[in-house]
RNA sequence: GGAGAGAUGGCAGAGUGGUCGAUUGCGGCGGUCUUGAAAACCGUUGAGGGUCACACCUCCGGGGGUUCGAAUCCCUCUCUCUCCGCCA
């Protein structure tokens, strides 16, 4: 969530960044200030009868031990006023700091300067493309044919088992899946990573902390028995190691990365969009996370990136970047890139990869601060990114590379596969 | 799952109703000494709110209660440890 001190000092400034989202924030921010010079008012007021009431008990207990009784039963008299109308104050004073929390969590980060305006994804904006193009016959299978066809991934027995979404993975089409994650995973340590093995379950404190809780509560599975959820990201249990956290400047930056599986109900999809691979309810992901002081975050951002990108060129997949405009990106975001690859039988392009910087706003929620060089706490940078998902990946690995003879494997996940052709 | 013990500052560990935000040790930081370092000695060292700066207020796992006054007493939740049971 954003701070009191963002808004406080620059309230138009805010209100003009947040309608780059399509946000009207006009309300909503004079309420925040409003309650906050009430807050305030209140506060110093709660402190001074405080004040009060610490003075008379040391009173009191000074008298007890002198042997006074009677002058400290006086006292004692004279307290009970004072104790009740703190009381009340104290408890205006709680009403209004949940009222002002509760306001802050309904509004979104600021998108920072390079956002582009828009409100869908038509508004994006393509920012860089690579990747060759492959030349597909016109009879080419899309990925879910070439699975049946070469017996990769079952999907009807996981839906016999478990449901739509949760596809079985079998023989060279499992073996392709890990062959992915340990390649990503390598990428990624030898880029500087630290290689961290996450909970696939975590509790609810960590999914307010990334901000999965409280608005996006139905993306989530939710085990009620024991008020656990599953995870939708890697991001969300890594990110939270970092909660109420102070770090030492030496120990930044924190880059981390993670494979897990990731669990999403996606309430609402259907058609074309959810054919296949292409969107599931248990998939697998390597993500990137960092923690950075606010004045390295968008050379670490640029880094994310480029990490991604070359990625992509490893595997051979055409891809471009998308920098989303300020309607489409997410609520927690200050700026975000999506990765997309061409899948050549479909003929569409598939999201692999969101890169985001969140700047203060994740930090905030999170209380994951630094001490500066000043010996002064500040709150970090975090920013995460896919590097990568799996699913798309393997969709356009499948239709890109089909030959007559069979599907070829990438050169740099050989090693892997032990296999250079799905046939 | 059953029985018991516990949760205090970066860490270890005192404190069982009255200047306790908290003794002490380690660690960190600054200094003296030294060519430099180590050792020794001296000083300093939690977070949040508030203020121009002070004052002042809050925080001893979370929440609630008793009391003029709670780290200390009571209730409750969560977590940790030990023993037993079960088990990959």
């Amino acid at each position: 969530m954003l701070t009191i001190q963002q808004i406080k000092e620059n309230p138009d400034r805010v209100v003009e960044k947040l309608a780059i989202k399509g946000f009207d924030g006009r309300e909503a921010i004079d309420k925040v200030l409003e309650l906050d010079n009430k807050r305030r008012e209140l506060q110093l007021n709660n402190d001074n009868q405080a004040a009060e009431l610490n003075k008379k008990a040391a009173e009191i207990g000074a008298l007890m031990k002198a042997g006074k009784r009677e002058e400290a039963e006086a006292a004692k008299a004279t307290v009970a006023g004072i104790k009740e109308s703190q009381r009340v104050i104290a408890d205006q004073l709680a009403d209004t700091e949940r009222a002002i929390r509760d306001l802050l969590l309904t509004v979104p980060n600021l998108p920072c300067d390079m956002v582009p305006a828009g409100r869908t994804a038509e508004d994006n904006v393509v920012e860089k493309t690579g990747g060759p193009m492959p030349d597909l016959p016109a009879d080419a299978l899309p990925h879910w044919d070439l699975a049946r066809k070469y017996n990769l991934i079952d999907f009807d027995l996981g839906v016999k088992i478990t449901g739509a979404g949760f596809p079985v993975y079998i023989g060279k089409g499992a073996r392709l899946q890990r062959a992915l994650i340990q390649f990503f995973l390598d990428r990624a340590g030898a880029a500087g990573y630290l290689e961290i093995q996450p909970p696939y379950v975590v509790n609810e404190a960590s999914g307010y902390g990334t901000g999965q809780l409280p608005d996006k509560e139905g993306q989530m599975y939710h085990c009620q028995l024991d008020n656990l959820y599953l995870i939708p990201t890697a991001e969300v249990p890594v990110t939270n190691l970092y909660r109420d956290v102070i770090l030492n400047d030496s120990q930044l930056p924190i880059k981390n990365c993670a494979y897990s599986a990731c669990f999403r109900r996606e309430a609402g999809s259907y058609g074309k969009d959810v054919r296949g691979l292409n969107r599931l309810h248990q998939f697998d992901k390597v993500e990137i996370v960092r923690i950075e002081k606010p004045e390295n975050s968008y050379a670490a951002l640029e880094e994310m990136k480029d990490h991604v990108q070359s990625l992509l060129d490893e595997l051979g997949l055409p891809w471009h970047i998308l920098r989303l405009c300020g309607g489409d990106m997410s609520f927690t975001s200050a700026i975000t890139f999506d990765f997309e690859v061409f899948s050549a039988a479909q003929k569409r392009w598939l999201e692999v990869s969101s890169v985001s910087n969140f700047e203060t706003y994740q930090a905030n929620r999170l209380k994951c601060r630094y001490r500066g060089e000043d010996k002064k706490t500040r709150l970090c940078h975090t920013l995460n990114g896919s590097a990568l998902a799996l699913p798309r990946i393997m969709a356009a690995l499948l239709e890109n590379n089909q030959t007559p003879e069979g599907i070829v494997v990438p050169e740099c996940l050989r090693r892997y596969t032990g296999f250079d052709i799905i046939d």
